[in-house]
DNA sequence: CCGCGATGAAACATCGATTGTTCACCGTGT
DNA sequence: ACACGGTGAACAATCGATGTTTCATCGCGG
């Protein structure tokens, strides 16, 4: 390994000067023909400044944190694409965790794991929090120490900044479209406590809209699964057999993950997607359009959420203040043709 | 931040028999009743080693990089899930890289930025390569710096160690049951470059099948493609553009993600599967239970290969000599109703 | 009663880089 | 000729933890 003595050595300098001419330190000055010799050693010997040395040194790491519950959910592939993106566009690494993973110890919680490799270890100068399965009281005695944070898609108590978008106004719209079409019954999977406080928002959107038109929202037709197709098809089936005396003529899908299952319990019942039940997912992905059949979706984006919180941290980190956002973008509805009249009552 | 001095003078004793204390160095020992006073202080203070002064001193972060091209390819997805749980068994950080996205920088190439990143700067112990997009000649370069690599789906030139699986026996799998099934005029669609040597192997035992059962493999049959659903649309209007005298009456879709766009393709050209056409996908995935039609396809382990490649991966760190692997696991057939006997010739 | 080998813990050097301080030297003004 | 400001570079401390060496102390045998 090519070390900056190496150069400094190399240039006949000391190594404090070598670091200065090589970052082109602005509280002190180095001579241009020093400087020049010492910029073509470098160059030479291939020196790239050592990471660890420099951490330690500037109590910088250069790297985040990104808490995932799991790459296999597409929703949050395309948010850490999204802060990758601000990752590389500031120069940083990113430390993705898939914190599912860590689910299987016996010691410890998942996040407590987490927690004290990535903060406690220094591995990080901050972290994007895309998973609900970091209990507030975490997160908040996280803030108490002030540790750069941001949390995707969910909002907290409010002491930390978050990324989210318009959730509500998503499930409004859906309950606008199905009502438009003539739907009364309308029924809901919902993502369970791992969908953290962006479930909750939705599902008020959900209650918002219904009641707007009139509607209610007995419990029978509202069901929590996990993010699974697996949870997507139990839903479905609990879904028909709570409501057997009038089954719903529309079901809102809360995540993409129950679309599979979903489809499955759907054809396994022997009902027609969307002569007899309409189905409607959330949020969009170009999968989407491939399932059988095609599913209408509400899109909100997530990708750009993922690179504002990115770009959030990395200035909380550089020291700005910066407060909580929510994404301007409208939510609209993506058309395959899952949605349709309900059948008149017989 | 608590550092190790603060342990140290808590329990009065200096830093360096707190680090012996804490760790159980057996190289020198400490006092039955000193240990513990610093053990308690230690638990008092919630003290954690900084990963940053201990990577420094021990030349050791404790951390491994992955190399995919893009966690959109649920492969890729699968193997990251090995890795990890390989990195999480012997207590290693994962630094999961997406290559495609340092595609995008004007400056250099992206295997350049990504090897400047992790291995000059020393951020990472080792590598597994799961991304045909590191050229031979930098994984040459690497291997002869001695510093710890792993290929995984791939096999280089034989200087690295790999852990593939026996891709060509898929194919071949493949071969045989189309041929069974009765059909003459076999296509595929294959990865592009990208997809490395794991390509040219399948493609080895697609041309050994074929030859075996005395069939041609004229170039019209055989297209390659970009890995995504549009690149598998556009295959399917290219193989049945070039091939319209005798259209293939099966087709082999060398990646799944090719499934989606192919579907498509397919349907938009008023073909159904698999009365029409025999369509079978390769590597198995749940997703394709779930597509329109479901997809039969042949199976092999690939979140085992990401975990024997992150475990081969730890033991080279550990100065252990490793050989490649090829997992023994025989590749088999997933039937999901996708292919059927071919239509009689009119 | 002296010395010797264990034992336990302090002292010191080191990993690679950064940064605050010191210092030699130059030309210039008086 | 002397003091002085300014320049460019060396010196040394530091980040946090881990070896490596050194050093007291104690028990015990000779």
């Amino acid at each position: 390994m090519v070390r900056l003595k190496d150069v400094a050595t190399a240039a006949g300098v000391t190594p404090s000067t070598a670091s200065r001419a090589l970052r082109g330190d602005p509280t002190q000055r180095v001579g241009v023909e020093t400087r020049q010799r010492i910029i073509d050693a470098a160059r030479d010997l291939g020196y790239r400044a050592n990471y660890l040395g420099r951490s330690l040194r500037t109590q910088r790491t250069g790297t985040i944190g990104l808490l995932v519950p799991n790459l296999d959910l597409f929703t949050f592939v395309e948010v850490t694409h999204g802060v990758q993106a601000a990752a590389i566009e500031s120069d940083h690494s990113l430390l993705i965790v898939e914190v599912d993973q860590f689910r299987r110890e016996g010691a410890g919680s998942p996040h407590e794991l987490v927690y004290q490799r990535l903060v406690e270890e220094g591995r990080v100068d901050g972290m994007v929090v895309g998973s609900a399965t970091l209990d507030d009281d975490v997160i908040g005695s996280l803030a108490a120490r002030a540790f750069p944070l941001v949390l995707v898609n969910r909002r907290g108590d409010g002491q930390v900044p978050s990324v989210t978008c318009r959730d509500e106004d998503a499930a409004m719209l859906v309950v606008e479209h199905l009502v438009g079409l003539g739907h009364r019954r309308i029924a809901s999977v919902n993502v369970d406590v791992r969908g953290g406080d962006a479930g909750t928002r939705r599902r008020a959107g959900l209650w918002r809209g219904l009641e707007r038109h009139g509607l209610e929202h007995p419990p029978d037709y509202h069901v929590s699964s996990s993010m699974s197709d697996e949870g997507g098809r139990d839903a479905i089936h609990a879904l028909f057999e709570r409501t057997a005396a009038a089954p719903p003529t529309a079901i809102f899908l809360a995540s993409l993950t129950f679309a599979l299952g979903a489809l499955e319990a759907i054809r396994d019942r022997g009902l027609r997607v969307p002569e007899d039940v309409s189905l409607l997912g959330f949020p969009d992905h170009s999968f989407a359009r491939h399932t059988n059949p095609p599913l209408s979706t509400v899109a909100v984006p997530m990708r750009r959420m993922g690179e504002e919180a990115g770009r959030l941290l990395l200035r909380l980190i550089g020291g700005a203040d910066v407060t909580s956002v929510q994404l301007p973008d409208p939510p609209h509805f993506v058309d395959r043709g899952s949605t349709a009249r309900p059948q008149p009552d017989p």
